[in-house]
DNA sequence: ATTTAGTTGACTAAAATAGTCGGGAATAGG
DNA sequence: CCTATTCCCGACTATTTTAGTCAACTAAAT
C-alpha cells in the first residue's frame, strides 16, 4: 500500500466526478481547471482508472468521464491501487537476506500493518467522503475502536511481571 | 500523510529495535544485515528519528540505538511523519486556482480523508504490532467496523427508489 | 467537415529515493 | 595513548518516480 500525491490526485479527480455526478460526462479539461491538475497528467491517470473499470468514457463533443458505479460503491483503496500499479515490495521473495527465519519478521509485521491500512481505505467510499456527516460517523467509530484497543493493550501491559518496576 | 518505502524502512527498522529491545544498544550494522537496508540509508533515517526523539544513540564500541520510550508508547504515525518531513501539499495556500469557493472542495475532502488515515496510524504502536495476537484482534474489530459500515451503505442503497430495478 | 474530447505512445524536466563516499567525533578496551 | 567501533554529518550520485509536454490519432456531435 502506497499513498503519494499521485493517489491524492486520482482520488481528488474521482471526488470531482462524484460531486458533479448528475451533470452528465465531465471532461478532463473541467477537472483540470477545477482541481489544478494538468490535463495530460489527468489523461495518464484516467487511462488507468478506465482500465480498472472505475470510470466510463464518452467521446466526442459534450463527452467526458463518468463514474462506472454509484459513488457509494467506489472505494478509496481501489482508486489508489489503480494508479499505483502495486508491485508489492513487501514480500521478500528471492531476497538472499530473507531466508534465515527471524530475518523476515519485520517484513511480515509491516505486511500486516499494510493490510490494515488497505482494509481501512477499502472501507471508505466516495459518497461517504462527500457527505461529511458520514465521515464524522466513521471517525467516531474508528476512535471507539482505537480506545478499546488501547485499553486492551494497557491490560496486557499490567499483566507482564517484568514491567512491574518499569 | 504519505506512505512510501521510506516510511516502511523506518517502521521496519524501529520494529527491529523493538524486537531486540532487551539486548542493549543495537548497531545500524545489525539492522542493516537483518533487514537488508543499506547502512548509509539507515544513517539518514536514524538522523531524523533521533531529531524527533524516537530513538537514543550510544556512541563507541558496543554502541548503537535504542527506543527512547517503551515500544507501546511509540506510534507508527510518528515514525512515518519523522522521515517524511511532511511539507503538507494538501493545503492550497497561495494557489491561484484555489480561491473560488467550490474549487477547494476536493482538496478539503482529501484533507479530511488524510486526517482519518493519520489518526488510524496514530493509534497503532510498535508493541501491538509485535504481539501478533493483538494485531489479529485489531483486524477482527476492524472487519467488524467495516461490516457495519457496509451494512449501513446497503441500508442506504435499498432506500433509493431509482435503484429498485438495478 | 469541423470541432470536441478521449486514446495512445514517446519523450522530458524536476524531484524523491536509495545509496555511496569520506571524513569527522565519542568511547570502550587494550 | 592507540585503536577499533560506532554514531554523526555533509556532499555527492545513480536510479526511479512524478508530473508534465507533445504529437498523432479515433470517435462522435453539430
Amino acid at each position: 500500500m502506497r499513498l503519494t500525491a499521485k493517489g491524492r490526485y486520482a482520488v481528488t479527480a474521482m471526488l470531482d466526478l462524484a460531486v458533479h455526478e448528475n451533470e452528465g460526462p465531465i471532461s478532463l479539461a473541467d477537472i483540470s481547471r477545477r482541481q489544478g491538475i494538468s490535463l495530460s497528467y489527468l489523461e495518464q491517470l484516467f487511462a488507468k482508472l478506465r482500465k480498472h473499470e472505475l470510470v466510463n468514457s464518452v467521446r466526442g463533443p459534450g463527452g467526458g468521464y463518468q463514474l462506472s458505479r454509484a459513488a457509494n460503491q467506489i472505494f478509496v483503496a481501489e482508486i489508489v491501487d489503480s494508479v499505483d500499479e502495486n508491485v508489492d515490495a513487501t514480500k521478500c521473495s528471492g531476497r538472499a537476506d530473507c531466508q534465515h527465519g527471524e530475518m523476515c519478521l519485520s517484513h511480515q509485521l509491516w505486511s500486516e500493518l499494510s493490510d490494515q491500512i488497505h482494509q481501512f481505505l477499502a472501507g471508505i467510499d466516495l459518497a461517504s467522503i462527500i457527505t461529511k456527516r458520514e465521515v464524522a460517523q466513521i471517525a467516531a467509530r474508528q476512535d471507539a475502536v482505537q480506545e478499546r484497543v488501547q485499553e486492551d493493550i494497557i491490560d496486557e501491559i499490567v499483566k507482564i511481571p517484568a514491567l512491574a518496576e518499569g
